[in-house]
This record gives C-alpha cells, structure tokens and sequence, in this order.
DNA sequence: ACAACACATAAGTATATGCTTATGTCTCGT
DNA sequence: ACGAGACATAAGCATATACTTATGTGTTGT
C-alpha cells in the first residue's frame, strides 16, 4: 500500500519542507540541505522515505543525484482525496478552478 | 501548525480506516469499531487523534457520540495539495471531472 | 593515482507512537 | 437509586522513527 508510505513520509516537518523546496524546481542533496539544519545522512535517508513513497524521483548526474516531484506521489494523493469530495467545502473552489484550467 | 496535526493523523492505517468509514456519514464510537479489530480506548484515542487535526469533528447525542468528517481537515488538504499543481499528471483530469459536476 | 567531494548505508540511541489494562465520568432504562 | 452501557483518560510497555557517528561507494579534478 502506497498510500500508507505517502502519508508517513508527508508526516515528518523536515520531509514537507523538503518536499516543498522541490515543488520550486529540481534540486540536488546538498542543495536542499541549506536552510535546514540538518546531517548529510539524515538528508539522504529523508530523501530514501520520500522516493519510496513515490513522492520524489532522483537522477544522478554525475556525482550529484537530482530530485525532483513525482507526479505519481502527488497523483495518489489526488485521488485519496476526491473520495471526499463529499465535504469539500466551498474554499475548495480555488483548487475547482485550478482544475477545470488544466482540463483545457 | 495544524497541518502536521493532519498528515501524522493520517500516516497511521487504522485512522484512515476510521476517517474512511466517516466518509460514508456520521457514526458514533462503537459503530466504528465494528469490522476493525481494535479495542474501545484505542479507538477512543484514534478519534481523539483525528479530532485535534481537525479531520473530524463530534457531537455529543446522549451516552453516544457521533462523528463525522469535518470539511476543514480536507479544506487543509486540498489547499496543501494545490501548492503542487504543477506536477499534478494528466491522471487527476478525473479529478478535474469531479470538481466540474460540483461546481455545476 | 590520489585526494576531495557527493551521496548512501550501517549500527546504535533517544524519543514518539500505538497498544494494553485499569479506572473515571456521564447517560439511560428500570 | 442503581446497574449497565458508551466513551474518555491514565499509566505502563513494546515497537517505530529520526537522529547520531562511522564508514562505504562512486565520481571529479589534478
């Protein structure tokens, strides 16, 4: 079940800040380090979490690995949540339109 | 920050089992044991859980107490979700679809 | 070839989390 | 009033999680 992997590893503060520098663009390890005080290694095994739960893809170039927002992650997550779409409440009309944009 | 209340809420399986259930209309406590094995206090500080992220909210009706989704943990969501539109993947159209009957 | 760099992995540790049993509080029916 | 039911809370415990330090692997530049 990966939905059970998204939601554990969106859980953690130091995974959504994360998650969040890359919604501005690719960015390698050591790059979305800064900022955030945090180990090298606790930085990789964040980023372990976050690819397993299909949240992040990486590429390596050369010695650098690149990161950057899986749609997949973002799409399950989607889904998840339109099976509420019951109590979305009126607010929701913002993401509504951001929606209907893309369908065009 | 009430959105890290939401995703450890939601990171545990049994709780998006409960909130699931919630999703089908309100119940109370008991009723929402039933199916899932688990005991009365564990299922009391699962709503306890939800409760305080915001995911679902209770109304007292005697010895019982219903639960039902609250619209603003999913308000919480949608708007979480809706930083990331870029990467969303053709696959959320559904989603799209959804929203367009809503808004009708 | 070698040193420095970018990152991953391993092992250990402290804290967080989800469970249990026990008990408390409030409400209902008789 | 009293017993039973529905739920909450407390305390204790086992496991999960996020960190640390140490080390491994692969790449780049000289």
């Amino acid at each position: 079940m990966i939905e059970a992997d998204i939601f554990k590893a969106l859980a953690d503060p130091t995974r959504r800040k994360v998650f969040e520098k890359l919604a501005g663009g690719s960015l390698n390890a050591s790059a979305l380090r800064d900022g955030l005080e945090i180990s090298q290694p606790a930085m990789s095994q964040h980023l372990a979490v976050l690819r397993a739960a299909g949240l992040v893809r990486e590429e390596r170039q050369g010695r650098f690995v690149n990161y950057e927002v899986d749609p997949d992650g973002i799409a399950t997550i989607g889904t998840w949540l339109a099976r509420y779409r019951a109590y979305w409440p009126k607010r929701m009309e913002a993401l509504a339109g951001l929606l209907k944009e893309m369908d065009q």
